[in-house]
DNA sequence: TACAATTCTTAGCCAAGGCTAACTTTTTAG
DNA sequence: CTAAAAAGTTAGCCTTGGCTAAGAATTGTA
């Protein structure tokens, strides 16, 4: 095969039925989607982080590395490191020994990231998706949407609901 | 704050209007959800790469590594090194300089996760997400649905059409 | 108050998935 | 056929986000 028979930065025309590249897309197009995955990818995991501090603070008045540890389902010592990036990034205040707080920037994130999840999981619930589901599977996904595609599910669960 | 005020994993009631753990929801209910979702997070980028392969077969009869970074939008090096983790994993064949071909396993999960990111986008172009944006949200959404919730759009995207 | 249980910290390990730089092989053009 | 360009390979580096094991600090209880 050679090069001009492959027409690598052009648009391709849809070969067939298969999932192939089609008339919108074009590789640098896909490419930007692709780093755009991976950015939020790297994201999510402070997100979630923070986003769990904030419900145990407003749950139970403070967050203890030993909770955070437990809901997450990984050991004291990864939720003790990730504390120490948090801080770094300048998300929580903490001191040795004891529990963990959100900075304003903070708190904003958690904020932010709690309404998305609640967003998607009411998407979820309003096209048909169980509540065990929808809980689980909003888990990961919430990451993964833009601000657009927020706004258009929140406005299909609110028309849905009339 | 003492041990018997936390009720640890206990149904805790909801205290207010927060993002709070819920009826629904105890802690190792979360934790499980949180390591499905770590799960999901290892295997997406496998996912994406053997998607990825698949296209480049059926629209150019071949994938080369070179096009396959230029795609994803990293370097020959990185796409190297995971073609190699692919033939470990009995998902790809490839000699050295050679392009790169499917296993029958690999195939399957090509066409399965192609199947996935088609019903996605459609779900989303049904709830009101552009088309440009749609295909950009659901390079990563795709790989954090689980089957319920893809039957859940497949069948919302059918009847919304009728 | 003492001691036991719990929690927190630290060190060291590992795999994944990126990168650059230098080199080799293959492919293309002249 | 040969030289240049393109593609592929390899080595070495880095960060992230897990883990275990060992020990220190805090907290609860007798
Ligand atoms: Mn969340
Ligand atoms: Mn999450
Ligand atoms: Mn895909
Ligand atoms: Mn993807």
């Amino acid at each position: 095969m050679t090069e001009s028979d492959r027409a690598e930065d052009e648009l391709t025309p849809p070969p067939e039925g298969t999932g192939a590249i089609s008339a919108h897309m074009t590789v640098d197009r896909q490419a930007s989607h692709f780093k755009r995955a991976r950015q939020a990818r790297e994201t999510e995991i402070v997100e979630d982080y923070v986003e769990l501090v904030a419900d145990l603070i407003d749950e139970q008045g403070e967050a203890r590395s030993v909770d955070v540890a437990k809901r997450l389902g990984v050991t004291g010592a990864t939720v003790n490191k990730m504390i120490a990036r948090l801080k770094e990034m300048d998300l929580v205040n903490a001191e040795p020994y004891r529990s963990v707080f959100l900075t304003d920037e903070g708190r904003k994130m958690a904020e932010a990231s709690r309404a998305r999840h609640h967003i998607v999981v009411a998407l979820l619930r309003a096209v048909g998706v169980d509540e065990a589901t929808a809980w689980a599977d909003a888990e990961g996904m919430e990451h993964r949407c833009s601000p657009e595609t927020l706004a258009a599910f929140a406005d299909f669960v609110k028309k849905q609901k009339l």
